[in-house]
RNA sequence: GUCCCCAUCGUCUAGCCUGGCCUAGGACGCCGGCCUUUCAAGCCGGCAACACGGGUUCAAAUCCCGUUGGGGACGCCA
């Protein structure tokens, strides 16, 4: 059996967005179990719209997920001379001929046909007129076969049928000697021994056109798997509108590369009732015969869910390395001003369970980082009232005895302010909890003043004294 | 308009190929309860789907046909 060899092939015209990292996945999932190779390649063959900028923006996203490549990436643009080659071979052998239609032209013909509900296809009207060289800016296009069918046997969606009738000649190199992308791709995935072209659904009406040239260049053809698309909550293709399609975005709210990997392998690709997938998981598992065939609407509830199960579950190491990007962002100083018992890593502990994204933890985290705290004053206002103040200010007194701080010796503290003041647990901790954390939610209040310690709990209690007072 | 693809809870899906085990299972979300020093988490329970119509068959979510609906493609973009 040959190596399986499959490629993701993004056209670098913006940022890497979910679906192309979902093809992506897929093809490096696939190549991964069989191990095969996965091959990156650059599509810029259309010099306008490709940049510098967004190359770096694919590699940076596809490695932030762990997706790694063993070939390339290459790059379309540096193989242009390759490209002409064939097109130029195609010409002589009477496979392809010169079109001199404008692009104005054609657009206008394309917009009468639409106007009278006729087929979008090229006219062929440049198709026999036998141009050699011709003076005039001119296009190269490819003779498709007009008789007979094209089958492609597609691993997710099985057999499909083609009339070579409804085939356009399309274009395979443009005026300005450019190749273009049914060119290049076909030459690529041939000269780079692509066994399986894994690819978004969008592609299929290409993989008819594009199978004749495979023939026509005498290449052998590779098999075809075509990934359902991804919708937005309307099921209209996912866009910006539906709220955030880049990877970076994702990246930015928070979202762990292990939970966006985990949601797209399991948008259009299942294993039984199993959600949670590790790497090694999926590599073991993943199978062309249980991906969906129809599309997927991406739900955000649902990454949310997943994002929360990897930061419940992940090392605190690898979580507090995570996080410190998003504390710094909300203005902690590493070599800060307070160093919570045992650094950020003994943070985490107590606030992965509650929260969603690293961005939501980190906000949670800082009252254990900072000082002085943020208040909310409108939990200070409902909570640190004067009818609290004395078992506040009794509290703060009687724990600068307490030694060692923990919760074994300050619950006996708590608890007896409690009976002496006549207060329910619900009635002191609130108050104490927005005066030690500035907020009304938090961790346990005995791990709360663990982490804080004992000179910054008195501390806090203080200010917050002072605040009733004031 | 033409061509291609698709169709199970709101969403992701299991089941479909190899009809009966399906009074259709799981997950997210939602609702309710428990737990409780807050917020979460956790636990328990609930609501909720085989698009429609014809066939085939003793039997259809599963096979066939049609209808409807949705998506995609139709570029000197990829």
């Amino acid at each position: 059996m040959t190596e399986v060899r499959v490629r993701f092939a993004p056209s670098p015209t913006g940022h890497l967005h979910v679906g192309g990292l979902r093809t992506a996945l897929f093809n490096w999932l696939f190549a991964r179990r069989h191990g095969g190779k996965f091959i990156l390649r650059i599509e810029d063959t259309d010099r306008d719209r490709s940049t510098d900028a967004a190359i770096e923006a694919i590699v940076n996203g596809l490695r932030w997920a762990g997706l790694d490549w063993d070939e390339g990436p290459h790059r379309q643009s540096e193989r242009l001379e390759l490209y002409r080659e064939k097109a130029r071979e195609l010409f002589e052998r009477g496979r392809a001929y010169w079109c001199v239609c404008t692009p104005e032209e054609l657009e206008t013909r394309r917009k009468e046909a639409q106007a009278k509900g006729e087929s979008l296809k090229y006219d062929g009207r440049c198709r026999e007129r036998g141009l050699t060289a011709p003076a005039e800016p001119a296009a190269l296009r490819f003779r498709s076969p007009q008789e007979g069918q094209t089958v492609v046997e597609d691993l997710i969606k099985g057999t499909i049928t083609f009339d070579n009738a409804v085939l356009d000649d399309l274009i395979i190199l443009r005026s300005n000697g450019y190749p273009t992308y049914n060119l290049s791709v076909v030459i690529d995935d041939a000269l780079m021994g692509i066994t399986h072209v894994i690819r978004g659904d969008d592609h299929v009406n290409n993989a008819p056109r594009q199978v004749p040239l495979f023939e026509a260049l005498e290449y052998p053809v590779p098999k075809f798997a075509h990934l359902p698309m991804i919708l937005g909550s309307d099921k209209s293709r996912l866009s910006k509108r539906h709220g955030a399609t880049s990877v970076l975005a994702y990246q930015e709210m928070g979202y762990l590369p292990q939970a966006l990997v985990n949601y797209l392998v399991r948008l259009g690709w299942s294993h039984g009732d199993q959600e949670i997938f590790s790497i090694r998981d999926m590599i073991d598992k993943f199978a062309f015969d249980h991906v969906q065939s129809s599309a997927a609407v991406f739900n955000p509830e649902k990454l949310q869910w997943l994002n929360a199960e990897y930061i419940k579950q992940g090392e605190s190491r690898r979580i507090a390395e995570l996080l410190l990007p998003f504390l710094e962002q909300q203005g902690y100083d590493r070599d800060g001003l307070v160093h919570p018992r045992g650094g950020i890593e003994a943070v985490v502990p107590h606030l992965r369970e509650r929260a969603k994204t690293l961005v939501e933890m980190a906000d949670w985290t800082m009252p254990y980082l900072t000082e002085p705290v943020a208040m909310d004053e409108a939990a200070a206002g409902k909570f640190l009232t004067p009818a609290i103040a004395p078992s506040l200010n009794k509290f703060a007194e009687r724990v600068k005895t307490v030694e060692p701080f923990t919760k074994e010796t300050l619950d006996p503290v708590l608890q007896t302010i409690l009976e002496e003041d006549h207060l329910k647990m619900g009635k002191f901790a609130q108050p104490l909890r927005v005066a030690l954390t500035g907020r009304t939610f938090s961790p346990g209040i005995y791990e709360v003043m663990e982490l804080l310690g004992k000179d910054l709990t008195i501390k806090r209690l203080e200010r917050a004294l002072n605040h009733i007072g004031s």
